[in-house]
DNA sequence: TCGATTAAACTAACCGGTTAGTTAAATAAT
DNA sequence: ATTATTTAACTAACCGGTTAGTTTAATCGA
């Protein structure tokens, strides 16, 4: 059997569509987006869209899928897996901001699903929300039992740190505007990872740890 | 000019109108909402909707006009002007709790506009989402001045705590199946508003503000 | 080494269902 | 009678998706 031109695994042009894609969908939102304007952006002929990705619906997913891929990457491997609850909580703050930092896109586009009242995007749940969810709780109970946190309760926790954190980069487009520089400049930007740990800890630790934790440590990166 | 019959300010059938695309705006985005189906939503015929609103945009802006009018009643309105920061703070965040768990929709609607990139919205910054974002910010500085709170970036805290509540509310449609309850059934949202104003006092209190603040008033309403 | 073969990558034009928006005519109210 | 309100039927444009055909390049036979 002959061989013909053989298939390369990640053409230039899926690439350039799924990165077109992840920025008009997280602008427009799935119906929003126009598949010709994903094209265009994309320098790709739209049909290259359904040759590579077989229609919207499924463009969108792999646009999800292809940015959860990588924050499972950077959340679920903790540089220190023993260190003790105040400095993985520290890390994992880091970790989502500094993932947020670099796929600016990802809050609008995830924030979009999770609006989102149909069931149609089950998998999102099932597959990426709920082990995202269930590790930042076990990290803040693991935080409590050793009492190095407060008494709270980790589900609310968890719900408060990721509206605060996610909120901040979602609502930038407009917030620009409001307060009259960019949010997502670098100095904005490391402004908001300061505030936003200075809370956290505030409002989480506990004021007679068992552990003492003087020596917070340099963040990663 | 001839008077007929005189024309009604606010027939039931715009109104009907209105609260259905309300609803489906909410749901689907201005982009993804039907008119059709907003039309049988609200048991009117689509020419309706042109009648009394013009276009779809139209409609799209009165429903949020709408929303907006409602909430400055309830936020512009502290019952008490005068008390210390730490009461108005706690009034603020259990006002704006309120209007949230009273109009579910509202969340959803807003964050759309905020992640939207387009500057066709600028009214909504301009006329809305600033004398709102300042008036928090004013609320926190008082309290810093004062001493009760410490000393923390206004603009920060506010991002924080507008996150914190506003994500809640956004996110109930899909948090539902991962913490398999309903976020906004009557318990689970009067275990939100007390972990909420937990963290947020916590992380916001000062540790010894001039002004002994030892009991603090029952919330409102 | 070269040209025939084969499969992948790509393009331009088109199709048909959907949807925002219109219209003309009927009905209800005063 | 006159004007507000409501309706069904209609239209023009949009947009997701298709199709028929072209180009590019890897492979292999001679």
């Amino acid at each position: 059997m002959k061989l013909g031109r053989r298939k390369v695994e990640n053409p230039a042009t899926a690439r350039r569509i799924l990165a077109a894609a992840e920025r008009h969908f997280a602008a427009q939102g799935m119906a929003g987006a126009r598949t010709d304007e994903i094209a265009a952006d994309a320098h790709a002929n739209k049909a290259m869209l359904y040759y590579y990705f077989g229609n919207k619906r499924r463009l969108h997913r792999a646009v999800l899928e292809n940015l959860f891929r990588q924050l499972s990457k950077v959340v679920y491997s903790p540089p220190a897996p023993d260190a003790p609850p105040r400095e993985r909580l520290r890390a994992w703050v880091n970790g989502y901001f500094d993932f947020l930092v670099t796929h600016p896109n990802y809050p609008r586009l995830v924030q979009r699903e999770a609006m989102d009242a149909t069931p149609k995007i089950e998998w999102i749940a099932r597959d990426y929300f709920q082990p995202f969810f269930k590790h930042l709780t076990g990290l803040i109970a693991d935080g409590i039992s050793v009492g190095e946190f407060r008494e709270v309760d980790p589900r609310q926790t968890a719900f408060t740190m990721l509206g605060a954190t996610a909120f901040y980069f979602a609502s930038a487009p407009v917030m620009r505007s409001i307060v009259g520089h960019d949010l997502l400049a670098a100095n904005a930007l490391e402004a908001r990872r300061l505030a936003l740990l200075d809370f956290i800890e505030h409002a989480l630790y506990s004021e007679h740890p068992k552990r003492s934790d003087k020596s917070s440590p340099a963040r990663p990166r």
